[in-house]
DNA sequence: ACCATCCATCTTGCATGCACGAAGATCACT
DNA sequence: AGTGATCTTCGTGCATGCAAGATGGATGGT
């Protein structure tokens, strides 16, 4: 069953996870050569590797000029927000009328747990069960294609969201507005799960100029030519 | 400027043309050997190209087994509908609030080619039109990403919406709902042009037996060894 | 006649090699 | 010294080669 993974995916996933998790900085430069001998492959398994990647926007490739991590500028990062809040609206809405009772009660638990770790007050901790609760959502919308749709969207933009972490009473926020979701799914109202979790993830009025300001644009400086997956930069963070 | 383009870029977007335009059919393998001389290169950028292609949920790849273009069970059509709604709804809504006056008249030119093709009565003609008036919309959304996106879901169900065409009474219907959105999108109504195209596109209530029992899922005989995009299918159609 | 096993063949996955093109350095010239 | 052209060097794009694994058919057994 098992399926066997080529080099090249392993390394697409690798990478990928790299990029997410903000190991490789928009802008790095990434060079074949180097890679190969870091997974201990030729290059033509990284070459396969990066062509995924710049297939899904995680990379771009410049004909002769090697692959470089995407780097998002604002206005690019706002315009994913804004279909992830509609993908995510969709997930909850969906989820409302198709959870079975068992997922109900996973989401209850997480969602629990979600609250206990913001009450504690580690942002970094409480990231990690956020993830979980919005991952419950996407499963209990019974819908994969979505499902996967909605987690690329939220790969792209996890480099951009850590940073935003921290701010100052946005995990409080973060579980009420969960809050309000759960109630609605619950309750089994697909209109008021779909809008309550686009409000959830949106970025508008206040918290727009706020993600702005704080949003440091995470960016390798060009003028160190970036020893291709330097520092490990650590630290998820976000808060939705 | 005109930036070069690679082999393997030409052949990713030739090979997703040719499945995107019915000419491979779900279940077809593609052989590497035969699309490199038919290509007249080596299987180094084919393996790229499909890659790619793979990346982006057009072909899969079994370890071992090669490439076959991805068939999507009714199921995952549907799914794939669900989501193409809420993008093109977005798409409406956020067009509503950010087209420019020659945009407006741009959707208003197109949308009268439109009625005057649907009156006119080929649906393969109507069809092309009718891409071309979501086109409009898209780029009305002022957001490249959701854009991109949006094209992206569109063109993988493209293979399932060919033969649902020639549905009775289908391009008047059609028509006529473009005809609301319009209105609701030079209004400037948000809101109503998001509900209004989401109907569009979705697929509810009668739509939905209709489109499932109509829906002859494309997919190549396994039994015969599949020459490697044989026929052209070609005849565009949907109506939506 | 049916089934399992083995073997031949073919295709893929990856390594290696080569050539074109781009970036940076050197040099000439103003 | 600053600016431009030339050259060098390096990395990418693609071709080729080889080995492991998969498929299909033949063979032998029950």
């Amino acid at each position: 069953m098992a399926l066997p993974e080529t080099r090249s995916e392993q390394m697409a996933r690798a990478l990928e996870d790299d990029i997410c998790a903000g190991r490789a900085l928009p802008g790095v430069r990434l060079d074949e050569q180097v890679l190969a001998q870091r997974f201990g492959t030729s290059r033509t398994p990284v070459r396969e590797a990066l062509k995924m990647l710049a297939a899904q926007g995680f990379v771009e490739i410049r004909p002769r000029q090697g692959a470089v991590v995407v780097g998002l500028d604002v206005r690019q990062v706002l315009e994913l927000f804004e279909i992830m809040a509609v993908l995510e609206g969709l997930c909850a809405r969906l989820a409302a009328r198709r959870m079975t009772p068992a997922e109900r009660a996973d989401l209850l638990a997480v969602h629990a747990e979600c609250q206990r770790l913001a009450a504690a007050g580690d942002p970094d901790v409480y990231y990690a069960m956020n993830t979980r609760f919005h991952e419950v959502i996407y499963a209990g919308s019974h819908n994969r294609q979505l499902e996967e749709e909605t987690r690329r969207v939220r790969n792209r933009l996890s480099p951009y969201r850590r940073n935003q972490l921290h701010q100052l009473g946005r995990v409080a926020k973060s579980v009420q507005e969960h809050d309000d979701v759960v109630r609605a799914l619950l309750e089994g109202d697909p209109d008021r799960a779909e809008t309550l979790m686009r409000r959830h993830i949106g970025i508008q009025g206040d918290s727009l100029s706020d993600f702005v300001s704080n949003m440091s644009m995470p960016q390798a400086a060009p003028a160190s030519p970036q020893p291709a997956l330097a520092g490990a930069l650590s630290r998820p963070t976000i808060v939705r």
